[in-house]
DNA sequence: ATTTAATCGTGAATTTTTTAACAATTAAAT
DNA sequence: ATTTAATTGTTAAAAAATTCACGATTAAAT
């Protein structure tokens, strides 16, 4: 697989993302520009990212957004990625209910809970689990990612089963720090954090930036 | 305000969250190479960081766990910031019940919602109110940053709605762009965005990174 | 057919970020 | 009291990312 720039692969889903908007309200063509006041960013970035990876673009018109969009997602996206889910609660449901995955790239396969009232019932049609069934279901449906969304309490032995089970990365919604061997990849996502550092960008006056 | 570097900012942030993890568990110091073990980042970096604010550390023994959160805060966490959420539903409603929010620091105002069955309710304490009720409140309570959980078919409307009321930040949750105008800072949360990123770094073999 | 204006694509210059190297400091061991 | 080992803090070097400057290309206008 060839190597991008790392910042620019980032932009990339950024871009995609645009993409889809535009697409979906019929703009068959989009310039640098454009897409630079939907994301925040600048023209020449653009247009250096997108040239990372081949050109998609005529001069005077603009990227065909169709094509770019293609483009991107033949680099950047991989195969079908496959999912599970545990702590099936206020936010764990609000997660099996989103509407924003594509079935053809991302999968999720099935939710564990350790409440016996979740178990055996289905949200968005994906199946919840007692916890002692993680390890066949994950390892017979070659699952990559594994997302936290239990109390804080439980989240280090939930990651720890996520690992025994041979999950290469994490995304852990819950706000304390998770321990796991190195080779596994996590993301953490902490609203607490995302909005002092995004009031720290306001604060610091920066140009506006999308993250 | 002193110009920090900008990712030197945003590793503040996780090692924050860091310190707390080893504040809670009553660690009174901590090294470089613990924290880089916790945040999946190198020694070197983390002291550098540091080393940015002050000199918080002592040879052979390490940081001083409270002491070292002080002085992050004292330079990457403002006054109190003040946010509001639109959209009481699946995701809201867990948004509003999230234990994450150190009041001293993040204020969740009030809520709001379209939906007449959801207003004059109240949520962990948040009141949830009508559309109409948003301008006053927001300008009447200095409301900094906006939350965005409604459909995707409404976020620009609410987008727009935040930006008239005078808003400077939104988060968005939901899957698709918004458009606001320069100087507005929107930082987007899209899981799917976060599943396929994940999955890239895991592919492309990097060294881990916590992000 | 020629000119004009918009836009892409790219090599070079600049800026920012990371990594490396190592001196200084301190606690513990002897 | 001296030595040893661990760890910080800093300066310099290297790498990565961004911005700049501008030539090339194309569609539209004349
Ligand atoms: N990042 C964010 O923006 C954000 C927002 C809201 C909540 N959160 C966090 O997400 C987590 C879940 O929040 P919530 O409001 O949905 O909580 P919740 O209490 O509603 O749900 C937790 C669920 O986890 C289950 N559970 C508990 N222990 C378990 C275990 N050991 N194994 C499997 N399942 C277990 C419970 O039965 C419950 O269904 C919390 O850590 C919370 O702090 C994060
Ligand atoms: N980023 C993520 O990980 C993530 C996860 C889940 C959902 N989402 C997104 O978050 C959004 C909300 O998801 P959900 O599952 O909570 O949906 P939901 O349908 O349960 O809730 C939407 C709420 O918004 C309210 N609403 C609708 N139009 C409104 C308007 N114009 N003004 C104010 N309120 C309005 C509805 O009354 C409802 O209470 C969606 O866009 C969804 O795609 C994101």
């Amino acid at each position: 697989m060839k190597k991008f720039p790392q910042r620019t692969v980032t932009r990339a889903f950024m871009y995609l993302r645009a993409l889809d908007s535009l697409i979906e309200e019929g703009k068959a063509y989009v310039s640098s520009g454009e897409l630079a006041a939907m994301t925040a960013l600048t023209d020449v970035q653009i247009r250096k990212d997108i040239s990372v990876f081949g050109k998609a673009g005529k001069p005077r018109v603009g990227y065909d957004t169709r094509r770019l969009k293609q483009l991107l997602e033949e680099y950047v996206v991989q195969n079908v990625v496959h999912v599970v889910l545990f702590g099936v609660g206020n936010l764990g449901s609000a997660i099996l209910r989103y509407p924003g995955f594509q079935e053809d790239k991302i999968k999720m396969v099935a939710a564990f809970d350790s409440d016996p009232n979740k178990v055996d019932k289905a949200i968005n049609g994906i199946s919840i689990y007692s916890l002692d069934k993680a390890k066949l279901l994950i390892q017979k449906k070659h699952v990559e990612i594994g997302v936290i969304a239990v109390p804080k309490q439980a989240s280090q032995q939930i990651a720890d089963l996520l690992v025994s089970c041979g999950i290469q990365g994490i995304v852990n919604f819950s706000p304390t720090t998770i321990t796991v061997p190195k080779g596994i990849f996590v993301k953490n996502i902490d609203l607490a954090v995302e909005f002092l550092s995004l009031f720290w960008d306001m604060n610091a006056k920066k140009a506006p930036r999308y993250a």
